[in-house]
DNA sequence: CCCTATAGTTACTTTAAGTTACCATTGTTT
DNA sequence: AAACAATGGTAACTTAAAGTAACTATAGGG
């Protein structure tokens, strides 16, 4: 079994402009947008919430994740028209089964982590 | 069914050093590595091979990134001596294994890019 | 003796990520 | 009344990562 992210016998395109499934996982898969959508998983949080659940993440950060996500459909962005304001994001239907396979993702780097980290001890020391 | 990234009810922690899973995924889950494990299901392939097969990789990046694979252990790599010089990467069963859950995610990126482009359309739209 | 091929490296530039300080609005504290 | 806190950001700046272009050593071929 092969991808088919435009991986023919002789070429792999890694633009986004000229491979749609590259252009969805740089989004999807860097650091940020894939801790957001994890703890969405236990239901609507609002902006301020998000930051203190996710350690070290600036507000900048956040709101710049947070566009990106919306902007992809993984999240809805409601806001209330209060003071101060109150902005709650949730994960939508496409977001919920994008956590599926970033699960699995997760489950793998938990099993291999050790080796990971091992393999890397080995090949620190013979440099 | 949730990820156990460091994930707990209060708090996820985004750095390397506190969250081994971030610290595997990050290395994986970028563009040219995940593009390189691909490359390598076929079977061994030398320096030059997998630079014309990757389109648009820079010597600097594709040596960059297959130092990382290596040292994290999902590639071997192997010096033939001779002149002019040959270098043969293979996938190690635990690179093999990688692909698994990745493969998983570039389908999630095929069955949906669709419905992403045109949500990203919707949001452009508006603002 | 200049050209090709290989598998890189070095120095540089551009882009992305991350940090710090600031904004407007309202209610509460001093 | 003045200062402070909380909200959800934005603007300007710095640092780190990604990407580019030119260079290296070695041997064989024309």
């Amino acid at each position: 079994m092969k991808p088919q992210q435009n991986v023919t016998k002789n070429s792999i395109f890694p633009d986004n402009e000229n491979c749609s499934v590259r252009d969805v996982l740089s989004k999807l898969t860097s650091k940020w947008p894939m801790l957001i959508l994890f703890a969405l998983l236990d239901g609507p949080e609002r902006f301020s919430s998000l930051q203190r659940r996710i350690e070290n993440i600036s507000r900048r950060m956040l709101t710049v994740s947070l566009r990106q996500l919306e902007r992809d459909g993984y999240i809805h962005r409601q806001v209330y028209p209060e003071v101060p304001p109150r902005v709650e994001y949730t994960l939508t239907k496409m977001g919920n089964t994008a956590t599926i396979p970033l699960i699995e993702l997760v489950g793998w780097a938990e099993r291999n982590h050790n080796e990971i980290r091992s393999c890397r001890e080995k090949f620190d020391a013979d440099k």
